[in-house]
DNA sequence: AAACACATTTGGAACGTTCCAAATCGGCTA
DNA sequence: TAGCCGATTTGGAACGTTCCAAATGTGTTT
């Protein structure tokens, strides 16, 4: 087989910088010095030992820079829930910063469940991870926070905040966003407008309902409290949600969904009654995920950009590694209003 | 501060066997093995060990433990597209069975840039992963896989085969799929059908096309070349195969796509015609994404079921690891028609 | 009491890097 | 010639595990 540069009969032992440093007839620690790009070495020395480790097919091993040197390259990500694409997306953002600054992902998905969070986050500390990425599980305690700090080991929340302000955050200002949602639909005329979520699931919803709430009054807009409709924040639950506000007495002209996965729910239980989304009743949705741009119709939503939500956070993650004294980091990102075809005049 | 079992103060090293050898008055051979939860140790001993361990807060370090090994519990996961739901509910079901078997992923996104590809399996070979998954990034040559064969490291390719029948391969049965998916449309009296995808899209499209065609021929029915319409295999290429479709001379009353979200741009194009998917013209899907259940209107789908490929995958590159040596392992899904609201009977 | 088997424990040499302190090498200056 | 300086290079001790070979302890059998 011409061409192949370096086959090495399988059970042979892989080359190090010792082999390396034989080749080229320099020390070891000259190896290690090309190899990290040190300008103390000669370009002459520099070159001819590259040539010999690409001779020999050398492999750094981090496993053993990472032991001497105690640290790592690698930073732990934890997802609560991979199967909304809000953070599928958002994953693709850090994975992407973090890549460039050349750092490896440590993904772990936790589906929600707080057991499966404390395992994946311990064993990311057995590796020596250096830095943390959490979107913490829902309920998630300010306590396991402590905990990581103690940790030593830089960590940033991100989307969902937990515990106290001495963390560095990375989310989005839900409550300008709803609050911008609900002027969108008030100025199309609607006056009974519907908030789908999970009541009292968490700061998030606490604060986009808020942000709804504030929008209201400032509109001269009175809210029942049917319109508060208690859902899980899934599919099924905006189904159920269009469900249930279609069977109000006080019935609504239009729903903000607690996020975007609420409002596809909602645009199917709509056309499932032969009702056309922005036409016989308005839909908002929040996130911004890529498929809102292509749904049945077209979601209004209150975007955050996730993708690039997640390099801002890897960012933040990055500037606190370099200086792990700063104090705390936060970034907000501001969401903005996309309309759509879900949204659309009230009937008058 | 009550309650806290371990501060040690900031710039303490942290504690190693050594340590909890001394503490424990074993030798760290002892630890080690305690550690490793060996049978060889008197379970009194063991107790004991592990208590000190937890009271001075030890931390296994795995750099260290993989140096020695010469191997890790890390397995490289490379997605090509993780804004497609597909995937991210695939990469769900591979991190959930590895995560089980006690393995760690580490996880790039390529968004099929070959490039970052070929950058991330060579960092995945530094940090001595003990086996890859690969989604491979669309053209991945056969030769890059002949390379990852030379690094010795197991590899299993999965959902787009790449290279040989060598490799372990996870995916479905694609021509089966479509076979089904075209049966159901004949079915329900459909006579003219449209492909949607893209033309020369590599082996999954070669494969999702001829089960369409061989449907369509034991069917009895023939098959215009305008039906087969080359579209990128996105949402806003599902929204122009479906205008393309609807503009031709010999115009189709149903459509297969060659995925999910193919489906979604249909369905929302569709949906923007005023025409409703189901009644009017008729979808069928390709790959079972949770959102199909909650489209407008639901999506017939061939389903994959990903996550639980995902599984499969995991499991077939687990065996693999257990044994190195046996020959090439394959796992095709059976996919399964789910029939939802967006086909239904041609009108007549 | 010696010899043996078995269960348990241990010393210490790896693993492949990094990085400090020190050595070496060429001029150059005094 | 001796001394010095900056540019390069080098020896070798870590880093925290694992695991082999050997040692020790405890009964049991001869």
């Amino acid at each position: 087989m011409p061409g192949q540069t370096s086959d090495r009969s399988p059970g042979l032992r892989s080359p190090t910088i010792t082999d390396i440093a034989k080749g080229a007839s320099v020390s070891k620690s000259t190896v290690s010095l090309v190899l990290q790009g040190s300008p103390l070495i000669k370009a002459e020395t520099a070159a001819r030992v590259r040539e010999v480790a690409d001779a020999l097919g050398y492999v750094y091993n981090r496993s053993a820079a990472d032991l001497r040197r105690r640290a790592s390259n690698m930073i732990g990500t934890v997802i609560n829930d991979l199967t909304n694409p809000f953070f599928a997306e958002l994953l693709v953002g850090l994975e992407r910063r973090l890549a460039e600054a050349g750092y490896v992902t440590l993904m772990a998905h936790t589906g929600e469940d707080l057991r499966t969070q404390e395992r994946v986050l311990a064993s990311m500390r057995e590796y020596h991870a250096a830095g943390l990425i959490l979107c913490p599980a829902f309920d998630t305690s300010p306590a396991l926070l402590q905990q990581i700090r103690a940790w030593q080991i830089p960590v940033l929340i991100v989307v969902r905040p937990v515990g106290d302000a001495s963390f560095d955050f990375a989310g989005s200002d839900n409550e300008a966003g709803t609050f911008a949602a609900t002027n969108h639909l008030a100025e199309l005329g609607h006056q009974r407008i519907a908030f789908l979520g999970r009541v009292g699931g968490g700061p998030v919803y606490e604060l986009r309902r808020r942000g709804f709430a504030r929008a209201m009054r400032d509109q001269g807009l009175t809210i029942e409290d049917e319109w508060l409709i208690d859902i899980p924040p899934t599919r099924e639950g905006g189904r159920a949600g269009i469900r249930q506000a279609l069977a109000l007495r006080s019935r609504p002209t239009g729903a903000i969904c607690y996020n975007d996965i609420v409002a596809f729910g909602a645009l199917s239980e709509l056309g499932e009654r032969g009702l056309r989304a922005g036409r016989d009743f308005s839909v908002v949705g929040f996130d911004g995920i890529a498929d809102g741009a292509h749904s049945n119709p077209p979601l209004t939503t209150i975007s955050v950009d996730p993708a690039r939500l997640g390099e801002s956070a890897a960012q933040l993650l990055l500037t606190r590694l370099r200086d792990p004294a700063s104090p705390p980091l936060r970034h907000l990102a501001q969401p903005r209003l996309i309309i759509r075809q879900s949204s659309g005049r009230v009937e008058t």
